[in-house]
DNA sequence: AACAATTTCTAAATAAGTTTAGATTTATAT
DNA sequence: ATATAAATCTAAACTTATTTAGAAATTGTT
């Protein structure tokens, strides 16, 4: 059943040399190691004949290195997610390492058990993360301090890290900002709680400084707090109430996606209109289909492509010059840019 | 830097036992191979507290097992596979098997590279594949036809294999019964080229065993194949052209969720307002936001939870009874079901 | 030709577990 | 008390590669 595989000793025998020798040119360190090069071609020919390919355990298991890299983010179905994946594995694969994609299900458990898994054995050579976790303590542990980790979309605030994010503030006060040149005084905003994810706080706080750049008065009743837990019941609740009471609102902007496809449903449900009605709809975070969705979306659209290439690339920087530079966090923050759809 | 990793033997020094029995309580063989219960106690007791988590690596060489199942699909950012992706992983996690997926990127050298360096090395226990291939040849390779294979998505016809898909023949004929029954005679089809793939052709065959079953004669000029190297332009360049010339057309149905939004943007860029021109537009597979997007999309939804569950399932399946029944594929096809929208 | 200096190659250790075959220890029977 | 059986436990082999330390072969020098 099934073929043996071949292994190093069998080019060996089959070249009367020791497997030391293949295994060092294969490795490409046959000069290094003064191998001649007439026996270098004799053992290369003789493995790609015999379709040898090394035992990636056995060679992890020696070397601790696995050219593997895990990202690990909420839900890999959420194309915010899904996109970057895209991009971090062709730039990975590019330079010779896999990529493992996990999804945590926004669960802190369940992401802290995985980085156990991965990180803490040494399963993986580097670790890139849309972190669930509201504190830093977790990452400080002491098996973790040392472990090339680079943070994306969201940062702790509480500990030094690598990181590669946009730039949450600046993309949430210009959308805001268009909003109230195009004469926008009550904008309602709808966040997500409990958020101590920086993302969104940053959001937030862009939001509230736009106010205050145009001279208007930020209103309590005008940033709701949607619960993850049930951000669709949620959303349904607290948006129809404000929709009834309160002063008119000109704009609705949603801080992620995920909240703008929300507000969209409730929008169906609820019949309500928001063209017809003269109220702007906006959102962080952009989707293609976007572009087809009604009500026309203003969004801001983060360079999904930049990040993954970054992050991957941070990522092997920190895995190469593992304890060299470890003193030197690289925090990288990448511009967005607002799409505007009238 | 970092802490010394405890180690099997750290453990059984403390306890002045051999690292056998540690080994063999760790992995729940400690009954089995008649270890007293207080010894048992012992060691996990004392595993704990040193917080002991085996080398993966070292477990998968002697052992030839990974625990770990890869997933390619031709590209995670399309909401399809990413959301299947999910619940396979979902599924695997709640086994104890991590998921590792990958995007081939539609391209069928680096599907093969993944594959070779995946499985035929026996990094993963399994592959859960929706395939680039065109052809059963490499899959008949002497290395992976023992190898714990299930296709999803789409299954290639030359070769036997474990599959789950949906039913994409039946999908496809109540779609276009359902846009008969609205009284569409000139319904206008749009398919990939080349597509040897599965999916494709069964979504043709329906499509046109609908129209024969109500009597209504197929034309070629109402299927227009779209070269899959550049799906924008020509579906821009084809559609035009066909909306010029020939019959009338009072449908427009897209074979799979790339073409849909390939026609929204013509849509957009020419100003075709399928509305007032009277014609539904439908398409083969569901996405979330196709509920508020312009046009009303009239789609067919896959179960991608139950593709995912039970792909995962079947692969855990192989695995388990490797060898024992290969010879009993196992070929699961799941119904779909008509979104309507109007 | 003899010895040193290079060049080329190899034996053995190592990574960290699992498993096999067998050794001890304890319990039971006579 | 002794032989036998049963219950516990362990030494050593094994998985497949990489790497270290050193051996063997070749070349150069006088």
């Amino acid at each position: 059943m099934g073929i043996k595989k071949t292994l190093l000793e069998d080019i060996a025998k089959e070249l009367n040399v020791s497997k030391t020798l293949v295994s060092m040119v294969i490795n490409g360190k046959g000069d290094a190691y003064g191998i001649s090069k007439k026996t270098q071609e004799k053992v290369l020919a003789k493995a790609g004949e015999m379709e040898y390919t090394p035992n990636v355990f056995a060679r992890a298991l020696r070397t601790g290195k696995s050219h593997l890299i895990a990202l690990l983010v909420a839900d890999i179905s959420n194309p915010f997610y899904s996109n970057i994946a895209k991009y971090v594995e062709k730039e990975l694969a590019s330079k010779g390492y896999n990529l493992m994609i996990c999804s945590t299900d926004e669960n802190v458990d369940r992401e802290e058990k995985l980085i156990s898994l991965f990180a803490e054995q040494h399963m993986i050579d580097g670790l890139i993360i849309a972190t669930t976790n509201t504190s830093g303590e977790y990452f400080k542990k002491e098996r973790l301090r040392n472990f090339p980790i680079v943070f994306i979309d969201r940062y702790l605030p509480d500990i030094e890290s690598n990181y590669v994010v946009a730039n949450n503030y600046q993309g949430s006060l210009e959308i805001t900002e268009l909003l109230i040149q195009k004469g926008c005084k009550n904008i309602l905003a709808l966040n997500i709680t409990p958020s101590h994810i920086s993302s969104l706080t940053e959001r937030v706080k862009g939001y509230k400084d736009a106010l205050k750049k145009h001279d208007i008065s930020f209103k309590d009743e005008n940033l709701l707090e949607i619960s993850f837990d049930n951000i669709q019941s949620d959303v349904k609740e607290k948006l129809t109430k404000r929709l009834k009471q309160g002063q008119k609102i000109d704009a609705i902007y949603t801080l992620n996606n995920h909240i703008a496809t929300a507000c969209l449903n409730v929008f169906n449900e609820i019949g309500f209109d928001a063209k017809k009605e003269g109220v702007y709809f906006a959102s962080f975070d952009n989707i293609s289909l976007f572009d087809f969705v009604k009500p026309n979306i203003i969004s801001v659209s983060q360079p999904l492509e930049q990040i993954g290439i970054e992050a991957a690339n941070l990522a092997l920087h920190l895995i190469d010059s593992k304890g060299t530079d470890a003193s030197a966090f690289k925090k990288i923050v990448l511009p967005t840019s607002i799409i505007s759809r009238d």
